[in-house]
RNA sequence: GGGCGUAUAGCUCAGUGGUAGAGCACUUCGUUGACAUCGAAGGGGUCGGGAGUUCAACUCUCUCUACGCCCA
């Protein structure tokens, strides 16, 4: 097989990853071996791939695809999310473009069109995946929602139940008007807007006054419509200005109703005129204060509909004009809010705001201007309102306990530490999650209410039935589950449970979890809080949060702003090859990532480079190596790659053992490029074609073993060209994906490296000291050595070739240099001295030496002046000393060679 | 208000208790038959300000400033 001029990544991508997936390569039969284990956050089956994902995916496929080639039983689980809302308003979204709603269809309907739009267009993202080079295990592709899940889903539930840790209870939630169903904490987006405070009267009743003789009580809300459904005034319990009046009653305006001032803590006599309106049914801190104020939750008033309209409240005293109202101005209509501050205006409750303009005039307006965070729905982007409702509600306090215990125990390592304190800081200060939604595509609540509204909690009807009785009429829970609640059992839902599997005894904990700090509350906590319960062990044994990719300007992506950039144009662009490596080399613990086109097309050029690499080794009759151990090898030049490729082996085991895949990329990245292509290769250039078949032979051999473990290296950042390169260089008897990962098995040889880093720096040398004299690059030139001993001459002769090839020296001699111009260049304690034909600029070459000189005499100036100060040879580490010692004495002696060199060209 | 993070070359970012690195950009040169999606040689930073610890700080501590994120 012969390598095209030019590599193509669309045109080898899509065959080897069918390839893979045809022959089952992303799970081969491993029972033997050591498992691994990572799940995949499930996607939305709504989604597109996007560059977070990209980011994601490619982290989890480095490490997947890089420990089954280490051998072990690498299982990466694979799946997508229902994702309740998200998909619900989708199917939704497109009845509406037919002019139908959701309610035009019963329930089961409903669900069905949703399954079949599942079926139909859901899941584009799995494709997306594939593009991407994805190893999942797609043979056992999941879903939220499936069987298994569905069984794991009514177990968890149940269970949780019956210890009392799944509760039903009336309180606030926080309400969607939009969606129509409760949400969680989580789910709730506090966003600062502009809005208004108003200041109203409430007057006493039954003529009490206050000290000053004032027949009112001041309040201030920003939310004046609630006020239709005020229960009680608060003031501070230690307010002297009110202390009269606590337990009298006011008046409100509009309903008439009689309530109470009450004494609480809530109220802050610095706030306003220290007293404050309290609607327990429409605030959660009026909720708080009423129930202690003594009012049941079943007693305090609401005055609100599902969509946030006014409705009666239960002591019938709303007006009717403010019946079917919204809350507030909306679609330019005005609301219950506009209504009540009119009516109170008119009636004289209306307490103006005055403010002055630039001439000194006072001005009179309805309200102080106020910014105001506001609560948002995050999927439907309207103003949550506090709605009191009953809502079934998991006891994350309970469950959080053993969650926070294991970070700290080291059960669960967290990946950059940084956040662990976050995960402590949620965990400790959790409150109880509203499980239930009112939605029609989910998990349907496993729980029954007979006649009289008593609960039966089962896996199925025929259990609840059983619990009530024959004969009880029941109804089941129309609502359905949070889809986190689903995915929270994801590590090991999916490996089996509730059934005891192999793949779960052998798979769970699963080893590592990739995700976004997006997700650590929504999902990686309830997934411990979840895991460790049921499984009595945590989920994944080290937890790896990665941050956001950002624009190139630093921006948030966002499909409103237009900034967002599609990861499948940068594979069709660059290959996906080029993509994935720019993710892995970008991500740095605890830092976002901005996009960069160069940077990927850089990477592009990164493949372009290792595929001429290989061409370069093809037509040099070097190919695949038979060995996984290093060949043996006499020449200096292979001795030194084999020591370089061990090194770069450890320092890429490190970095990705340590999940630095910057650092694991760049090491990669810099072998091949710098040592490989830039030196070895050309180093041995004159070997391959030179008369020593012994030397050239070893050299192909040594060459086509090297460039396989960069092959095998590079494999998990760059798993097409890879594949494609590793079938091309030679017969296999494996594909790479399932191939060794390097067993070199050799030593680092001192010896080998300090010949070749000699050369290296020689060679530079020389191309240096031409570009500053201005000598044609290609010039041959010869050399004559001061100061050298029979090692440097038996180096010479040993490099000779490579002397002549690479640093374009053809001859080197031990005799002293003819008369007449010459460069001189001084490299590990010897001069060169080459003799120049024709006049050349002196001082150029004494301005070039002299440069060299100060840069040298600066360093042993400082290491001198440490080395004199007394505190420093004695209180530094010995070998700090040691070192700056030998520094200097280096550093001096290549002043005094640059010195006399100087002084030679008069 | 609480917590976290970031400030290093023109840009995007690594980095170590012993006077700084990469990629891109920039300058100059280049057809030594793998590669111009390339090669060679360069220029460019007192590592945000201040104080402290230390023989020694870009690296540790404190503080200030700026920006970002999360929570209340």
């Amino acid at each position: 097989m012969t390598l095209d001029k030019n590599f193509d990544p669309a045109a080898i991508e899509a065959r080897w990853y069918e390839h893979w997936e045809n022959k089952g390569l992303f799970r081969p039969e491993r029972d033997d071996r050591e498992p691994f284990t990572i799940v995949n956050p499930p996607p939305n089956v709504t989604g597109s791939l996007h560059i977070g994902h990209a980011l994601d995916n490619t982290l989890q496929d480095i490490i997947i695809r890089h420990e089954r080639l280490k051998g072990k039983d690498a299982l990466w689980v694979v799946g997508m999310d229902h994702a309740g809302i998200a998909t619900q308003m989708v199917v939704e979204r497109q009845m509406n473009e037919r002019q139908q709603k959701r309610t035009d269809f019963t329930r089961e309907e409903f669900v069905e069109k949703v399954w079949e739009w599942k079926e139909e267009s859901g899941g584009t993202i799995t494709q997306q995946l594939r593009r991407l080079g994805c190893s999942m295990d797609w043979s056992n592709e999941r879903f939220t929602m499936d069987d298994g899940m569905n069984e794991a889903v009514l177990k968890v539930f149940v269970d949780l139940y019956n210890e009392g840790l799944i509760y039903r209870d009336k309180r606030l939630v926080n309400w969607d008007p939009a969606l129509k169903t409760a949400i969680s904490d989580l789910e709730v987006e506090t966003v600062d807007v502009k809005g208004q405070f108003w200041h109203f009267k409430y007057p006493l009743a039954d003529g009490v006054t206050l000290a000053d003789g004032r027949d009112y009580i001041e309040v201030a809300t920003t939310r004046p419509e609630t006020m239709l459904a005020d229960m009680a005034v608060a003031v501070h319990p230690g307010d002297e200005r009110y202390k009269s009046i606590v337990g009298k009653e006011v008046v409100l305006p509009i309903t008439g109703r009689r309530v109470p001032i009450v004494a609480d803590e809530h109220a802050d006599p610095e706030l306003g005129s220290g007293a404050v309106k309290i609607t327990p049914g429409h605030d959660f801190n009026d909720f708080e204060v009423g129930k202690r104020a003594g009012f049941a939750a079943g007693e305090m008033l609401n005055m609100l509909d599902g969509e946030a309209n006014v409705c009666q409240t239960a002591d019938g005293l709303v007006p009717d004009e403010f019946i079917g109202l919204h809350r507030f101005r909306k679609e330019g209509v005005d609301g219950a809010r506009e209504l009540v501050v009119q009516r109170l205006k008119e009636q004289g409750f209306l307490i103006p705001h005055i403010s002055k303009n630039k001439d000194g005039e006072e001005i009179q307006h309805d309200a102080e201007p106020r910014t105001i965070a506001t609560p948002f729905g995050d999927r439907g982007g309207v103003v949550i309102e506090p709605w009191l409702t009953d809502q079934w509600y998991v006891d994350a306090e309970t469950l959080a306990q053993p969650a926070i215990e294991a970070v700290k125990s080291g059960a669960i390592e967290i990946v950059p530490k940084s956040w662990e304190k976050t995960w402590f800081n949620w965990m400790e200060n959790i409150q109880p999650w509203c499980v239930s939604r009112q939605l029609w595509w989910g998990h349907r609540i496993p729980a029954w209410f007979d006649e009289n509204g008593q609960i039966y909690v089962a896996m199925d009807e025929a259990g609840a039935q059983a619990q009530a009785g024959a004969g009880v009429l029941l109804s089941r829970d129309p609502d359905v589950l949070d889809t986190w609640f689903s995915s929270a059992l994801w590590p090991f839902g999916t490996l089996g449970w509730p059934e005891k599997t192999k793949d779960l005894e052998r798979h769970y904990p699963n080893d590592l979890l990739i995700s976004g700090f997006d997700i650590l509350f929504f999902w990686d906590a309830r997934m411990a809080m979840q895991g460790i319960h049921f499984m009595k062990d945590v989920p994944w044994k080290r937890l790896y949060l990665h941050g956001l990719v950002r624009a190139e300007d630093g921006s948030k992506m966002s499909k409103s702003k237009g900034n967002v950039v599609d990861p499948l144009g940068l594979i069709d662009q660059y290959g996906a090859d080029a993509l994935r490596f720019f993710m892995a080399a970008m991500e740095s613990q605890g830092r976002d990532i901005k996009m960069d086109d160069k940077r990927v097309e850089g990477y592009r050029n990164f493949a372009t480079k290792l595929w001429n690499a290989s061409r370069f080794c093809e037509v040099n009759g070097i190919g695949a190596s038979n060995t996984l151990a290093a060949p043996k090898a006499a020449l200096p030049v292979n001795r030194w790659i084999i020591s370089e490729v061990v090194e770069t082996q450890r320092a890429l085991d490190k970095a990705l053992a340590d999940l630095r895949f910057d650092a694991a990329a760049n090491t990669i990245y810099h072998f091949t490029w710098d040592r490989f292509c830039d030196w070895y290769l050309e180093l041995t250039k004159p070997v391959l074609q030179g008369e020593d078949a012994a030397a050239a032979d070893e050299t192909r051999i040594v060459a086509g073993w090297v460039l396989d473990q960069i092959i095998v290296m590079l494999h998990p950042f760059m798993p097409f060209i890879t594949e494609e390169l590793w079938h091309a260089m030679g017969e296999r008897s494996y594909d790479l994906i399932v191939a060794k990962w390097p067993e070199p098995k050799a030593e680092i040889d001192a010896q080998a490296k300090a010949e070749v880093d000699w050369l290296i720096k020689l060679v530079s040398e020389l191309r240096s000291v031409k570009v500053d004299l201005n000598i044609s690059p290609g010039t041959k030139m010869t050399a004559h050595v001061r100061d050298g001993d029979d090692e440097l001459e038996a180096k010479i002769a040993r490099q000779g070739a490579a002397l002549d090839r690479v640093g374009r020296l053809e001859a080197i001699s031990f005799d002293a240099a003819p008369d007449g111009p010459s460069a001189q260049i001084v490299v590990d304690g010897a001069t060169y001295v080459l003799p120049l034909a024709g006049a050349i600029d002196i001082d150029a070459e004494k301005a070039r030496l002299t440069k060299t000189l100060e840069a040298a005499q600066k360093e042993a100036k400082s290491l001198s002046g440490r080395l004199g100060n007394p505190n420093f040879v004695e209180k530094a580490k010995p070998e700090a000393v040691e070192k700056a010692r030998a520094d200097l004495a280096d550093k001096e002696a290549e002043a005094e060679r640059l010195q006399a060199a100087i002084n030679r060209l008069g």
